[in-house]
DNA sequence: GTTGAAACAGAAGTGCT
DNA sequence: AGCACTTCTGTTTCAAC
């Protein structure tokens, strides 16, 4: 790991997944540093890829997606799926995985009509399987350096 | 759907999902609206809660995450495996599913010994399937308001 | 690391079309 | 609804400590 992530690092890092746009003299109020150490480090987080942007949280559902699923894709022998990763809206995270479960999407839809859409177009390229997410627990945690176990 | 969702708040949220901190004259140039227009509907939007909030986005890479994993697990009747989630910083998103995975998380591990102590300890709530990510095609992708079948 | 000042950029409020 | 203008806040860079 990075060891130049200390604690007040950690604390900025956690400040700014929960609010991006909390101004510098805020975050330093709240770490105890002061208004220009705290943009320097921001600076430096964001020089070394630690910060990789600013994003803002839309809310599906205000768009009208009512539904989010979870579909894993068999793909038979490496079909060309990225592509149609990529070109399709409705597909919001796309991992490759280990297993026999090839990949494995987060797929947004207005109703049960589009999701089979989806779906069948997705069945060109493998067997898939799918899940209607009913409640999400945590979506988007806040990132935390991970503990050390021998320090 | 939110009817009063136009093609430039559309735009503003993509500009915004890309990156949140564009500033409201900038994002006025983008989309050919003046700063305080622009303004009054980020407003707007935020208060509608389309837009949630603003989150940096960090590389688990960068904090020593050397591993991002899919688990399900196949809960025993409801057991009580929330409050864990919650508490557990490596496990960033957490769903309840349909189908015989009660649930399907991301985990984020710094080695597989981390990740097999997490497997471990998911294990007292169900049966779990984990999944290594070894590629990501996308990742929260900017997420565009559906196209409307009969428009 | 800190404070303080100056220059600049961005956000919010006002009035008008 | 929109824009132009002004004001206030925040950021950045500089100095000196």
């Amino acid at each position: 790991m990075n060891p130049k992530i200390d604690n007040f690092d950690q604390k900025i890092l956690s400040l700014l997944q929960q609010d991006a746009r909390m101004s510098h003299a805020e975050i330093g109020r709240q770490v105890h540093l002061s208004q220009p150490a705290v943009s320097e480090r921001i600076k430096r987080l964001e020089a070394a890829e630690v910060i990789r942007g600013y994003r803002a949280d839309v809310n599906p559902k205000a768009l009208g997606y009512q539904i989010t699923a979870m579909i894993r894709l068999s793909t038979q022998q490496g079909r060309p799926y990225a592509q149609y990763v990529a070109s399709c809206p409705e597909i919001i995270d796309c991992y490759t995985v280990t297993g026999e479960d090839g990949a494995v999407m987060r797929v947004l839809a207005t109703d049960v009509e589009h999701l089979q859409r989806i779906i069948n177009e997705l069945n060109a390229f493998g067997s898939t399987s799918t899940a209607i997410v009913l409640t999400t627990h945590v979506a988007g945690k806040t990132i935390t350096a991970p503990v050390q176990e021998g320090s």
